[in-house]
DNA sequence: GATGAATGAGTATTCATTCAT
DNA sequence: GATGAATGAATACTCATTCAT
């Protein structure tokens, strides 16, 4: 946890910092950030760093913790009410809202990547945990899509979540590489973006094309 | 590139260097490979290391450009020949094949899964480069099956490639955490694991998902 | 030396601080002394030690000049009338009044030790004063016991403060270990543990030893 | 311990460097000895000194290696034969020696010194070993006096071992004060200073005072 | 007079790279 | 061509001291 007097700074110093801070652990490895660059840009003495927070470690937690709970805060204020019919509704939700955070949060968005994919100071089940946190809402979404004959009971339910879960992760990803949208304009304008007909479209394809692989398929036989 | 003292090396010495450089920079992110624990591990003096190479970095492009035409070169190998017909039954053969290959050359593939996802000295392009190196094959491969009535004319082409490539890209680590496969056992068993019916089922779901998702759905309205 | 501000503060609050100071440069090498420590200890602000004294060094030429200052006055209130006669009289008084000092106020002892022992900001000068200082005191002894005939002519008498002034600087902490009392222990009862008959014995056989050795020979011839 | 570059130096360097430590090490406690200091003085890079050695400390566990074991050898080599009559014999001896290896050797004499009493890395008990080298071997060398006649066996023996050591322990200070011999002028004459025929009557005198004191006294009353 | 955040020179240690042998 | 010692800029972190409030 960052020490008070990093929270009795005043709102537009810690922002300033916070935002170097946050670019920095977006744009490098842990491993890779560096405290020197980090005061030099935010224009701070060396020891103000370590009067903010503990050591580097404390200040990548608090970092961590930060996207983690906006995520989720974001996620769940976008959340349909739970009684909406459908998983795949449920899931068009839920994947609209995962590539909004990651047009509005773009460094928030990198960092909890980046706990999953890099060499980062958590103990191995805290990583695990990360990592399976939406498999496990994919699973659950899925039973739940089995029971009431949203998806063909005869895929495995695994794969299934998966595949959800293999286009949750990465389709913010390819959109802003589609429409050639770079980061740093995310910073200005993120949920504009986002909001684009043709992020929405291609949004909705992705859906379609899960819908359609897993919805159960008419009496026919087919292949 | 390495220098010439480094393809003058019996052949021996060179695969014996190249297996450690092969294990250290798939084991370990770009900042975090040592080059004395290499030379330690070789059983090589420092400096020829940079006899064999102008330094860490070039080291590391060799070995990246090795893993990615030795991919090439294996996914080539195990396609079927262009005349089959339908695009699903090429992906067949190119997500086995894809799979296969990372259990069959775990390293190589974990050092081009890392020239993505770490922070590599790479310039920002190349490595825009090597994540839409698979897209673009995708892309034409959703062409060709548009044309030939295999994937629904109405989807965006981009998201069935994404789609496929979203998939093509994790289904490996999929498996191998889903059978509980470590990697150091591929070492000397690749392909076995990849052949066991389980893996088997669940890279046929996979494929069966795209399937369903991208074929032309019947005339008859849905949803 | 301390500033106004430190003198002026409540009886109370001063004693308070200076009880923290002498346990911490008693306990701690000067360099190992943490002003940080200090303050939080004594639950004052950072810039109130620096409104107290000039800085660190400030600080403990005070608790030193302090601890010599209050041993003087211990030894001075210890002494018999300058008309005992005996010169070993003078110094079986002043060796139990310096182990009763020791017992007493281990951490202005302490302080005072490591004056002489630890690397402290002292021009050297100044700490072979502190070092010469009891010496002085002997010499004068010696002189007046030569004088007076309780010490045998023909010894150096410098070697003979050298022999006082060692068993005299040592025999507190030998005492302390040969019966193994703990420092801590003394805080509360720092007399008592002096007055038993066990310490006793051995301050008067260290005595006895400079008495005997000191002490002019019968006539009869030696070695 | 050092590594073998440290040991594979030219002997110039290597003594170069040496000294450099020596002198570091003697003059400054543990804590206040800086590697940046050493490296400068030294005209070497930071990186060499971490070439030589592990660490700091096993730099200084080096260096208090070779202290211990100089002066082992060095009092070896100037004991007498054990069978030579009289502990006092023995004491002479060994009392010379001690400030011969003090005035030939006086940084590693200031670094063996500094064993005992600074904040150094060394676990408890070797600095209690360390501590009670000398006492042990005093308090053997008592109970041999003792047995043979030559201590008066009405003194507790502890007394007799501590009297012994407080002046083995600090003669060698006191005889270069008295002399007014600097510490730098003994490194290019060690011996020399020590074989004046003041510093061998100090010498003696403090032995006659020991002997005198802790010998058996005559059947005639005392005191 | 009291406060505690800000400062920056200081610490030990690492490691890719160079270069004399 | 091979060697491995030498290099020095880089790392995270500490702490006595200052100074604005």
């Amino acid at each position: 946890m960052p020490k008070d007097t990093f929270f009795n700074l005043s709102g537009e110093k810690r922002q300033h910092i916070l935002n170097i801070l946050l670019e920095e652990f977006a744009e490098n490895d842990y491993k890779n950030v560096s405290v020197a660059r980090i005061v030099n840009r935010a224009g701070i003495a060396k020891g103000s760093f370590y009067q903010y927070f503990e050591d580097k470690k404390d200040c990548y937690l608090y970092l961590l913790g930060l996207a983690m709970q906006e995520k989720m805060s974001f996620l769940r204020q976008s959340l349909p009410p739970d009684t909406t019919p459908g998983v795949f509704h449920t899931l068009r939700w839920l994947l609209k809202a995962g590539v909004g955070f990651e047009f509005s949060n773009p460094w928030l968005s990198q960092i909890s990547y980046r706990a999953v994919l890099d060499d980062v100071p958590l103990p191995e089940e805290t990583k695990a945990l990360i990592r399976s946190g939406s498999m496990q809402y994919f699973n659950q979404l899925v039973q739940k899509g089995m029971k009431e004959g949203d998806i063909a009971p005869d895929i495995d339910p695994g794969v299934a979540a998966f595949a959800f879960n293999a286009v949750f992760m990465n389709l913010g990803s390819y959109i802003m590489e589609r429409l050639k949208i770079a980061p740093s304009s995310l910073l200005e304008n993120g949920q504009g973006a986002l909001t684009s007909p043709k992020a929405q479209t291609l949004i909705d394809d992705a859906i379609r094309v899960l819908e359609n692989g897993l919805a159960p398929r008419p009496r026919a036989a087919e292949e």
